[in-house]
RNA sequence: GCGCCGUUAGCUCAGCUGGAUAGAGUAUCUGACUACGAAUCAGAAGGUCGCAGGUUCGAAUCCUGCACGGCGCACCA
């Protein structure tokens, strides 16, 4: 019995490296599945498999480091009662130089404390790490793409735009840090009839300013925008399209709008810190191949009808995504021999994965959530069945003074995000979205977030970094408000590596180091769970340990080694709130 | 009619693969600056986790039904 106990154990470890499971964690596990295995093997514990301890978080700090409820999971199939069990299993653990106290409470949770050695320790790895800190290989270096935003060309971004550009970038920021390799992509939709309702828009525009009394068409875009881009090819072109054949006038006018608006999003994602690896035109997809071969979009096509699952019905050529579990067929060409949109993504999705990704990410509004089955039906068909996952982002109620703002590009009345970044800044807008999580509705009112500006969680994480800072100011005998030396090289002056660490066991000291302990696996999560708003979290739970820490331990003193231990601790704590930041994306000012 | 998301403190929201007394911010009340930044900290108060059943040692979490709100159900993009 005991080499079939070994054996599973060995399982159960190897599954959590598999994992990716962080290394405290795989540690204590190891340890309790130890415990277990040889109170198996001395016949204290009537059980035919080894149970994973699965440890976990005690939500209650009181309760310990470490818990895991084993006992009571076992408890039907060993006949005995939980606390009964937990008594057995502590009796079996062995010691460890990382173990202050084994606990047995409540219903037969057992509790494990870590010393203040193996807390000590994570002010080295945050110091020595820096901006690595966290770091956790999940990705194990596989690509994976990550394409988000996409607009239609055709308008201002709005404020939904802003959010899905928050959300997509902090996930690739975080991809990266769990050891994916990670590409950022922006699909844009330039072919279709929206495209050309644009351009006939503009143009309409443009003959009102030459003069000419205009009915404008309902499906025209109406924004003031439309007029503006009118206006300047207007005062550079004067009237000289007046007279042009309409068509090409509207072509022409697509043409330079749509630069100006691409220009436009590239602007301003860049502005509150988004950059795309990729920027993909829908129209290379309609293209033919050099020669005059097939467009990707007929290829597209053609692979599925070498899958099979293609057929013709009623003039059209449909796609039998039933089979793949979508309520109902859809059709790919239709009996105008026009293609669908859908017909486009399939091959913009099976050039995806000719490009060698082993996982593709999309980032939709929740009026696209309808769309997720027939594209993962067409991806399955394609042979990459589970290889891409879309993200469904509830959308952005607007709000201004209480009142909603209608978003549609058509209306008149629209806030486009670059206002709201002008009026709230980037690291607000951005931290504002990513705090909740992606499929909860956000409600987002202009002046209120204006006005609570100063309340806002944002500022308190960035605050806790900048009191950092003055600290090390302080300690350098810099001015607390100087600017004029950079934290990393207060760093160097200020921090002795050699600093006796074990000198910081106060309360508020080991907290603090228990927060900084937890980061590798807030990272693991937010990566796994493609959940940024676990890292506003962590980064708001951070900041609080250290501004405890900060009122009760007084760090620049006489006692020169303790102070030396302080400021290296700082010092950790410094590093790791930079490090959240950046997966953020949120910046780290040094003052404030 | 069908599908997806939501419903947790006055308000805005967390709550990891079921775990211990359901948490945080904010608002309200009470305290703390002659010390490194008070954009901070400490304390109090605040709950039938939308409703009703079910599953089990144990449910905010899983299952079923219902209610309310949002979004979708094209040979549109």
């Amino acid at each position: 019995m005991g080499r079939d106990v070994h054996a599973l154990y060995l399982l159960v470890t190897s599954a959590c490296r598999a994992r990716g499971s962080t290394a405290v964690r795989d540690a204590i596990s190891a340890l309790v599945t130890t415990a277990i295995t040889a109170a198996i093997d001395a016949g204290e514990l009537p059980l035919e498999q080894v149970p994973d301890p699965a440890v976990e978080r005690p939500r209650d700090p009181s309760h310990g480091d470490w818990a895991t409820s084993v006992a009571m999971r076992s408890a039907k199939s060993a006949g005995m009662n939980p606390r009964q069990i937990a008594e057995v299993i502590a009796s079996h653990l062995s010691e460890d130089a990382d173990i202050a106290a084994v606990e047995i409470a409540g219903p037969g949770f057992i509790n494990l404390r870590l010393s203040p050695m193996a807390l000590q320790r994570v002010l080295k790895e945050a110091s020595e790490a820096d901006r690595a800190f966290g770091r956790v290989d999940i990705g194990h270096g596989r690509r994976v793409q990550v394409e988000f935003v996409s607009a239609n060309p055709v308008g201002p971004m709005h404020v939904g735009h802003g959010r899905w550009a928050a959300l997509g970038d902090a996930m690739a920021r975080v991809l990266e840090h769990a050891g994916w390799k990670v590409e950022r992509e922006f699909y844009v939709n330039d072919a279709g009839v929206q495209m050309d309702i644009f351009g006939a828009s503009v143009s309409a525009r443009y003959l009102e300013l030459c003069g000419a009394e205009v009915e404008f068409a309902d499906e025209w875009y109406q924004g003031a925008y439309i007029t503006e881009i009118a206006r300047e090819i207007f005062e550079a072109e004067s009237t000289c399209w007046f007279d042009a054949a309409p068509h090409e006038r509207e072509q022409y006018f697509r043409e330079k709008a749509y630069v100006q608006v691409l220009e436009h999003l590239k602007r301003v994602l860049h502005g509150m810190g988004v950059d795309f690896d990729v920027w993909f035109s829908e129209r290379t997809l309609h293209a033919s191949a050099p020669g005059g071969g097939p467009s990707a979009v007929e290829d597209g096509i053609a692979a599925l009808r070498d899958a099979g699952y293609i057929f013709e019905l009623d003039g059209a050529t449909w796609f039998r995504s039933t089979d793949f579990g979508d309520d109902k067929d859809r059709v790919l060409v239709k009996a105008d021999g026009e293609y669908t949109y859908f017909a486009a993504d399939i091959a913009y999705h099976k050039n995806k994965f000719d490009r060698g990704f082993d996982r593709v990410i999309n980032i939709w509004g929740a009026d696209h959530h309808g769309y997720v089955a027939r594209m993962k039906a067409a991806c399955a068909a394609l042979g990459h069945e589970g290889k891409l996952d879309v993200v469904i982002g509830q959308l952005v109620n607007l709000f201004r003074n209480g009142e909603a703002v209608r978003m549609s590009k058509r209306t008149g009345e629209m806030v486009t995000f670059e206002e709201l970044l002008d009026e709230v800044g980037a690291d607000a807008a951005r931290y504002w979205f990513l705090r909740r999580s992606t499929d909860q509705q956000v409600d987002f009112d202009i002046e209120l977030a204006r006005q609570q500006s100063a309340d806002n969680p944002v500022f308190y994480v960035q605050y806790a970094h900048a009191r950092i800072c003055s600290i090390m100011r302080k300690a350098a005998g810099e001015a607390v408000s100087s600017t004029a030396v950079d934290a990393d090289s207060l760093a160097v002056e200020v921090v002795r590596p050699t600093a006796d660490l074990s000198l910081l066991d106060a309360p508020a000291e080991l907290a603090l180091m228990r927060r900084l302990g937890e980061f590798t696996e807030v990272v693991e999560a937010a990566a796994r769970d493609l959940a940024p708003n676990k890292l506003t979290r962590y980064a708001e739970d951070l900041a609080t340990g250290f501004h405890q820490f900060y009122t009760r331990c007084r760090v620049v003193s006489d006692d020169v080694e303790l102070t030396a231990a302080r400021l290296y601790a700082v010092d950790a704590a410094r590093r790791a709130l930079r490090c959240v930041l950046a997966l953020l994306g949120v910046s780290a000012p040094e003052s404030m």
